[in-house]
DNA sequence: CTGTTAGCGCATTCAG
DNA sequence: CTGAATGCGCTAACAG
């Protein structure tokens, strides 16, 4: 490898072409407002020397704010936020932005890691909130920073917003077990005191109470201790003494979890998952379906708008969920699993 | 929503903290250089302002160099680049570098966002090369940007890489099945000409070359055109003459397809995949299973390392594979299946 | 320990 | 249509 090799600046380029640095500057930001002669003559120096504007300079001239969005999540390995992120970064790259993914475990990790954003001038920050008090960001949202959350509102902030239909969803989960004979119905879920899962067991006790069942608390199988595993939960469940005939998963971890440990056991119940997953489809698992990536891109569209407009008023959009039949959901209480491989 | 506010600079908390502009800077680059009193009296200025230190700004005047990586690769939505983008994240953000994520859909659109990202003066461009000429980033390269190749090398362009080990996991796969007594054993992937494919192939075949199976490839169901589902060319296998005892999966998209094409026709063979992925353990599916998460982790790792040694000798880590027994691999050639639910 | 001077690379005034 | 001057926000070098 050879030695180190100096970037070519804009003044090299103009001196290479003959031209002044603002004919150059002109030929990447107003092509037209140049001859074509000198374009090409700038053109050619320009790639002689491998000149690449420097993004870093411009944004700075231009009033120090830059082309990207942060999107900042935790548990980012996880498909639904990744459908997610993937949408933002589908939307932003049409519109000529660059998405930054940061990771946040914890509430203070999240706002070292917004902080970090902000300080690049990111326009946009989308977050999946994990903390309870965003009013630090107050300030960030007047300096026309847009701010969106997605999945769960942002407690203290008034932002843009871009949630499930959830209690829609958990209550359709419920009716759908109701409707095919199920009395003992299961939800399962950790953590349980997020937004999403409290308004999803609030749609499920409701579809619950609607149909008479006034005590299903016993089969709420939820926990909000990451050293409980949601295998465990869904054991519990089947080892209680009058164990549930359908289980709910309140979202797709839920759900993997609780076939994981019913095939362990060899054994099958109802079963609808909130969220699609890989091989809910292959395995005829039915569930509350929604469209991930649309979150993202909805969310991307609200920062970009929010750009726009930064003193609008504030905008929610609520992503529609359905019931997606596959059969798990349709097995009557009395269903004894089929013998299973192994 | 109120209207806009203008961000303060260091010139403002200096004013406000009746100090110079340098000293606000000092506070932020090396706070031991200052006084324990004008510190805090900084501090509090800045904070009654919400000064946030300008990252573009400082990193012009710092030679115009970002701490940011890129990461391209297409199809980021596969579980196994995610995890790998997981990786690369987790390591950058313990040295204080932020994750840009782009999507290239094809080599074009690869290219534009190299360049983008160039232009935003990542330090380091991590890359699953999808087109079949590099050597454009040469220049890059001697400029000082670190290239870091994953999962397949860059063509035409010394740079650092991290591969797997795609051949001894191709060998494996067939060897496992071999040495459980089968002959006839299919090779199931789609796109086939992409580098790890025909690695892994390249293991696959040798494996049956040693076990004396000389004509396997009618079993070779690959296709290279992404409008050929990897269902149907399982399809096809299984409708020929004489089928497959057992299938290897070229990667989890494979593998999956497999399962999905396997349960639609209430069938099950022996089965091995390459990659991990979500349900592989629940449904006893043996793997080739190796750490994505481990190769984002060596790839900025290397790239980090390649700012420190910009001239030093090009490395390659090969991440390991191996074979995980879960039952579906360990099933003999006259399997049969067990109905299937439904 | 602190302030002053200068300039990173670029684009927006204004002239010519 | 092109060029010259000026400054975006910050910090390394040097004073003091």
């Amino acid at each position: 490898m050879t030695g180190l090799r100096a970037r070519a600046t804009l003044a090299d380029v103009a001196r290479l072409a003959g031209v002044s640095a603002k004919t150059v500057s002109r030929v990447y930001t107003h092509p037209d407002a140049v001859t074509a002669v000198t374009r090409e003559r700038v053109l050619e120096a320009a790639s002689r020397l491998r000149f690449k504007p420097n993004t870093l300079a411009r944004d700075l001239r231009l009033g120090g704010m830059t082309r990207t969005v942060g999107f900042i999540t935790a548990e980012f390995t996880n498909p639904f936020y990744i459908q997610v992120a993937a949408g933002i970064e589908q939307e932003c790259s049409q519109q000529g932005y660059t998405m930054v993914l940061a990771a946040s475990d914890d509430p203070d990790r999240e706002q070292q890691v917004i902080d970090a954003l902000v300080s690049q001038r990111v326009r946009a920050v989308l977050l999946v909130p994990i903390g309870d008090d965003y009013s630090f960001l107050e300030g960030e949202r007047q300096h026309g920073t847009a701010i969106v959350a997605i999945d769960r509102p942002a407690r203290n902030l008034l932002a843009d917003s871009v949630l499930l239909a959830n209690r829609e969803g958990g209550y359709l989960a419920a009716a759908e077990l109701v409707r095919h004979g199920h009395r003992r119905i299961a939800y399962v879920c950790n953590p349980a005191s997020v937004f999403t899962q409290v308004e999803r067991l609030a749609g499920f006790r409701a579809a619950l109470a609607e149909a008479g069942i006034t005590d299903g608390s016993a089969l709420e199988a939820r926990a909000d201790d990451p050293a409980v595993s949601l295998e465990s939960l869904v054991a519990g469940l089947l080892d209680a003494p009058d164990p549930p005939t359908a289980i709910v998963g309140g979202n797709n971890r839920a759900t993997i979890a609780a076939i994981r440990e019913l095939r362990r056991r060899g054994t099958e119940l109802a079963l609808v998952g909130f969220d699609e997953f890989e091989m809910a489809d292959a395995l005829d698992i039915s569930v509350i379906a929604h469209d991930p990536m649309e979150m993202g891109r909805q969310a991307a569209r609200l920062a970009l708008h929010r750009l726009e407009d930064p003193t609008g008023h504030t905008r929610q959009v609520i992503v529609g969920v359905h019931y997606v039949a596959r059969g798990s959901g349709e097995r009557p209480p009395a269903w004894t699993a089929p013998p299973v491989d192994k």
